[in-house]
DNA sequence: AATGCGGGGCA
DNA sequence: TGCCCAGCATT
């Protein structure tokens, strides 16, 4: 590829109207936050999107919007109800932001989201960018985003180089993303970028071919795109041991609720050891300390799940009681049907984090010849 | 196994 | 203001 000096981006009014352009020609216009859009629906979106790709958040968005057409019938709801249908998605404090959100909406602002993007900012959940997102699109005001795909499209576009995380680079790109932002279709150019970054503009193997800029995009003459944005200085994570407790009677599991905040916070688990890798004999140890009687304990495969910033070894150790005991955990627990578990749409008041669902369906797979006897 | 995603919250 | 925190899918 050869390197061309010479090359500039489009001037804003240009950049505009290729955009537009091509989102008309090419860009998606059938996802379901585009049908009747109105700020609760497009908000919801945002909140999702942050975090996981289009096509996964798809079904949870779907069934999001069944279970909680409204702002109102999310405000109404439990966190409990709101953590189920969050389940699997990760990053929970944004279920909880989201549930507070909606309350707050509901109490302070008459139902009606705020149109203007600093009383947008104030809510629990919502930054500059998804701020600007929900203004744009669902109130057709002129306001920027800068979410991970505008970020990538304008680094490639211009250039910028360094890490958005670092505040010198993301200042640099507000202002390069305020510059291009229109003040007519805002709410379809909001779309249009993020449509190009997720779909021609990607981390990897972006398809400059295809794309309205290949002709004035600085990293493209550069031969280069994919080095931009810079990438997070990376650091090592630490590794963590828990053993946990699949404690199951008569196809039923003991759960406890996690804290209200922090890690899966507000999520179910099994009673958990921490720092502990001793496996079956530690969970020998537990049910001696709680004076119960197992009828067979199993330890099942080590499960490693990474965080954002450590890993976690899990041990699971399968427990079967020959009957249900009495103790009353501290907090919120209480005992459930397995095969319940194992069916996200028939625990609507229970949310798992994605490694205990997994073990769930495990047990299940493990439990089925007896459960289910043909 | 590495990567990245947007915002909250704390020193 | 600059860190640290958080869960999963994708690659």
């Amino acid at each position: 590829m050869p390197i061309n000096p010479s090359i500039k981006p489009k001037t804003p009014a240009r950049f505009q109207q290729a955009l537009l352009k091509w989102f008309d020609q090419h860009g998606r216009h059938d996802l379901p936050w585009q049908q009747d859009i109105n700020p609760y629906r497009v908000w919801v979106s945002e909140i999702m999107l942050q975090q996981t790709q289009v096509t996964a958040v798809i079904p949870y968005y779907l069934r999001f919007m069944e279970s909680f057409p409204t702002v109102q019938a999310l405000a109404a709801a439990s966190q409990d109800q709101v953590l189920a249908h969050w389940s699997g998605l990760g990053y929970y404090a944004r279920a909880r932001n989201l549930h507070k959100c909606a309350q707050t909406v509901v109490s302070e602002h008459g139902g009606k989201f705020p149109r203007d993007v600093e009383a947008l900012t104030e809510l629990p959940g919502i930054g500059r960018s998804t701020a600007g997102a929900i203004a744009s699109i669902s109130m057709g005001l002129p306001a920027a985003i800068l979410d991970g795909n505008v970020k990538r499209v304008l680094a490639r576009i211009h250039a910028v180089a360094g890490w958005p995380g670092q505040t010198a680079v993301a200042n640099a790109m507000w202002e390069i993303a305020e510059r291009y932002t229109p003040a007519e279709r805002t709410g379809d150019y909001t779309q249009a970028m993020m449509d190009l970054g997720a779909t021609l503009c990607t981390r990897s193997r972006p398809a400059c071919q295809r794309c309205p800029f290949e002709n004035h995009c600085v990293a493209r003459a550069q031969g280069n795109p994919t080095d931009y944005p810079g990438k997070k200085p990376k650091k090592e994570k630490p590794e963590r041991q828990t053993t946990l407790l699949l404690i199951e009677h008569d196809g039923e599991l003991y759960l406890e609720q996690r804290p209200a905040t922090g890690l899966w916070g507000g999520l179910w688990i099994p009673p958990q050891l921490e720092d502990d890798d001793g496996g079956e004999a530690s969970a020998q140890e537990w049910l001696a300390a709680q004076d119960l009687d197992a009828r067979e304990i199993q330890a099942l495969p080590l499960l490693r799940h990474t965080f954002s910033h450590f890993h976690l070894d899990i041990h699971p150790v399968w427990i079967s009681l020959p009957l249900k005991p009495t103790r009353v955990a501290e907090g919120a627990s209480g005992w459930y049907k397995l095969r319940q578990l194992d069916r996200p749409r028939s625990r609507q008041d229970l949310g798992l984090p994605a490694p205990i669902a997994k073990l769930v369906k495990q047990l299940v797979a493990l439990r089925e010849p007896l459960l289910a006897p043909c």
